[in-house]
Formats: structure tokens, sequence, C-alpha cells
DNA sequence: TCCCAGGCAAGGC
DNA sequence: GCCTTGCATGGG
């Protein structure tokens, strides 16, 4: 048993008790930085990778069930000071105010890095409905079976497949990207790097992979939060709150002078935000 | 029928 | 470097 100084967080054998007004399931999950969970009456089960957890509503706040609590301790990102967080952004900008109030409960999820960069792949102009459908069909086929279903394919699966495998599941013209990315970080993907920027460089020489995806698999498995993945949503965000005009790179880098370290969890409560208005 | 979705690569300047 | 265009697919 062990509980964190600021929050009432207690982990067990099979599962974690969370009792923080900064963890709220359905907009951790449904806030679009995850793509592969499934509500069933208020209850959600999640996976990453090949582990799987519920999340239920209890008495007195949350309770994760799960075989791997370590992992999915880490996962939901249960010891950073969401409260913290939260006010600073508020103070930033007014808009923040309504975006954190209505996002309240979500946090930055770390996952699995493979699985967060071929589902940000397959995301390029394309809705979250049908990229959850087609990372589903990924994931039925080339995926292990585990007791709780199938798990996210492993880099040797997805490298063992082609370009009209992709196709077949409806993946359409991100089909070579996946298909060619798989075979890069198949023969050795180097980790070597360390800073942001050499990070999102390394990251933008894979096929598929540009500014913005690697952004978001920065912010959402490798724990960068001086990152502003800026898509279709942030743009309408920017041009609504902020100024016209601007390319989308600007935007980016007006954002992060503004955010500082704390513009990845500023864009996904503005992109939650933005989608729930329109 | 046209527009949009968590954009990107390629080619032209 | 910046700007334009084509790109699979399904839903509104």
């Amino acid at each position: 048993m062990w509980s964190a100084f600021f929050i009432m967080i207690i982990k067990e054998e099979k599962g974690i008790l969370i009792k923080d007004t900064h963890f709220n399931p359905q907009h951790v999950l449904e806030c679009g930085q995850v793509f592969r969970y499934t509500c069933d009456n208020g209850e959600y089960s999640v996976f990453s990778a090949d582990k799987f957890a519920t999340v239920a509503k209890v008495s007195d706040g949350y309770y994760v069930s799960t075989d791997s609590p370590d992992y999915f301790f880490n996962y939901f990102d249960l010891d950073t000071d969401y409260d913290k967080i939260v006010s600073h952004v508020s103070q930033i900008s007014p808009i923040m105010q309504s975006a954190t109030q209505y996002g309240y409960g979500i946090r930055i999820l770390k996952q699995d890095f493979y699985e967060t960069l071929f589902s940000f792949i397959i995301s390029a102009n394309n809705n979250i409905k049908r990229i959850q459908l087609i990372i589903e069909r990924l994931c039925n086929q080339l995926g292990k079976t585990t007791p709780h279903g199938k798990a996210f394919p492993t880099v040797e699966a997805l490298a063992s497949v082609d370009a009209d495998f992709y196709r077949s599941i409806g993946a359409g013209y991100r089909s070579q990207y996946l298909a060619d990315t798989a075979k890069k970080v198949h023969n050795g993907y180097d980790f070597t790097f360390s800073s942001t920027a050499e990070i999102s460089s390394k990251l933008c020489k894979l096929l598929g992979v540009g500014q913005k995806v690697a952004d978001c698999v920065m912010l959402f498995s490798l724990m960068r939060k001086d990152v502003f993945p800026v898509d279709t949503w942030i743009k309408k965000v920017y041009h609504a709150y902020f100024e016209d005009g601007r390319r989308d790179n600007e935007i980016r880098q007006r954002l992060i002078e503004i955010f500082g370290e704390y513009s990845g969890y500023a864009q996904q409560y503005l992109f939650y935000y933005q989608r729930s208005i329109f």
C-alpha cells in the first residue's frame, strides 16, 4: 500500500483507489489523447500496449482494477500535481478557465511509445471514430491474444506486413507511411536523443510523421510538455481567442511562448473544450 | 455534391 | 525556405 503526498491514492495488488478531484476517467480517456478504450454503463475499459484496466466509480472516488497497478499508476500520471497545473494555466488566459472547468479531471497519459506513434500516423487528416476503427482492426488482426482482448501489435508484427495489409484495414493513403515506418523502427530506432527539439527532428524523419504527429507522440508517450500539437481544432481556438492568421508552425511557437512548460497540458484542455463547443 | 476530419509528402518556386 | 496540391475513407 502506498499513497501520494498531495492526493489520496492507494495502490493495491489488483488495483488503485484514486480519491482526487483531478481524475475523471471520462475526460481523461475521451479528450482525444488515446483511442483504445470503451465505455459500458459508465465503467471504462482501457488497453495500453498489452496491459488492461477498468475504471469504475466507487463511493469515495474511482477504482482502477488491473493486474498491472504499477503500470497504470504511471500511465495515469498519478504522481503529478494537477492542482498546480490547472491553477497555473488558468491564470494565463481567460479561455483556460473555461477549458479547465469543462475538462476537469483530465490528466496527460504516459502511453506506450510505439502505440502512440502508429496511432497518430493513422490520425492524420482523419476523424476520431474512424481512427479508433482502424486501430481496432489493426489489433484484431496483428495483436497478441490476452485474457482481456487483443494487445496492440508489437513492432515485429507491424513490420511483418506490407502496405497492402494496412490498406485492407482502411488506412488509406497512410498505408505506405505505416509500412515504411514499421520497417524503419523495427530495424532499430535510436532513443539516445535528449532535447525536445532533437526528438522532434528525429521523429519527423519517419514517413507519415510531421510536426503535429511528432508533438502528439512526445506529449502522450515521452512526457514532453513543452510542445503544442496544432491541428484543425487548435487552429480554430487560436483564431477565436488569440489572433487571426499565421502559419501552423508560427501558431505553435506563439502558444509555446504563452504556456511554456505547461504547453502540453494547456493544449489538451483547449482541444477538448473546442470540440465540445462545435 | 461538397466539406471536413488530431496532416503529410512531394514538387515547384 | 514557403506555398500548393493530391491523398483514402466515411459521415454530415
